[in-house]
DNA sequence: TGTACATCAGTGAACGCGCGTTCACTGATGTAC
DNA sequence: TGTACATCAGTGAACGCGCGTTCACTGATGTAC
């Protein structure tokens, strides 16, 4: 049962919205092919009229993700006076670094969600993922040092304390179950060590 | 063909350590029970007589990972004179956070090989690796502030130095292959921001 | 100490399951006249 | 504008592969007498 094209281009973009959404929750292994298609109100044999490959789906839906998830930074960057922009980011570093970021899987940074993983994808993948990471790093160093002014030595600072977030809400996550304590300790010490930084 | 009990012992050992090995260089799912009974110099059908499950491999293996890779951070905890440990710390940092311990997967920092995929794993494997994070970050504590004094802002400060340099040392890796330049001022910022905290 | 028998570590084939991928088929859409 | 036919998005069964796990079997070890 042939559809319009317009019909089937949505079909496709419902396709990569609810990989984007699975693969974050669950990484590009833990979901299956059969499993996006469902969730997009599909069969699993027609995946192939749109993808070359599972490789491709992971490919558009890690940029999809990064595409969804960058823009909140950003709009941290884009705000003009330097003491609200501060504020801003103060109010994300502590969001970032909370009990319901950590346990909120479906918004998960994209960071956490894939870092561990990403080693073993195919190239376009990881192409997809280190455009993310660069356009993470200017979007945190653009909200916490405004354009301009100190370049290397702001961009060093936002790439020590942005990996030092994702650092700590990945360790903060891996024993939230095992040892919720120490969990919730990993994220107090963090958001202090932010603050500590010269 | 039975074989002396103390024989299979010594099997059980060779196939624990063939599977810490294997497991932090490529991941709990990246390896199969074939393979490590194969490195371990035997055929995968006598595995259940060893173990009830990969599960359990895991947990073993994991707690095995930590023993070997926890002693060298607590060597360093256990040098008497400060400005010697406070070297000794900051070359076990640089070394941390250099391309050569980032690529070198065999003896990889536990919590990068197995952060990212140990929410999905069993109950004891998530009790081995919390366990294990604990360790460190005690090794830490005593290596970068000795025994006693300041207590708890020591620890914090431990806290959010490790989880930082482990944050640094997953995103660098993760970048790799795909963008090396960007991995490299990844290391070289997190390097940096070790010294800049108070 | 020697003998008879039960035990059990290891072997390799086989099972069952999930997953990525392929394929024959359907029938509405798009197109050529 | 209407008609005839090729195209192709979607369907659902099936394939092939890897992996964790099971099982019948082997024969040296451990043990009871």
């Amino acid at each position: 049962m042939r559809i319009t094209r317009q019909a089937a281009d949505e079909n496709k973009t419902r396709v990569v919205l609810a990989a984007a959404r699975l693969f974050r929750e669950h990484g590009f292994d833990g979901v299956g092919v059969a499993t996006v298609m469902r969730e997009a109100g599909l069969t699993h044999g027609g995946f192939y009229n749109h993808f070359g490959s599972k490789d491709d789906l992971e490919a558009e839906a890690c940029a999809e993700i990064f595409a969804q998830s960058a823009a909140k930074l950003e709009a941290v960057g884009e705000i003009e006076a330097p003491d609200a922009r501060a504020e801003a980011l103060a109010g994300y570093q502590r969001r970032y670094l909370s009990r319901k970021g950590r346990d909120a899987t479906a918004t998960q940074c994209p960071m956490v969600a894939f870092a561990g993983d990403i080693v073993g994808q195919s190239e376009p993948v990881r192409a997809a993922y280190a455009a993310g990471l660069r356009r993470y790093l200017k979007a945190y160093e653009r909200a916490s040092a405004g354009p301009g002014k100190g370049r290397t030595k702001a961009r060093q600072r936002a790439i020590a304390e942005f990996t030092a977030m994702c650092g700590a809400l990945t360790m903060a996550r891996s024993v939230a179950k095992a040892d919720p304590e120490l969990s919730e300790e990993i994220l107090e010490a963090a958001f202090a060590g932010l603050a500590m930084t010269v």
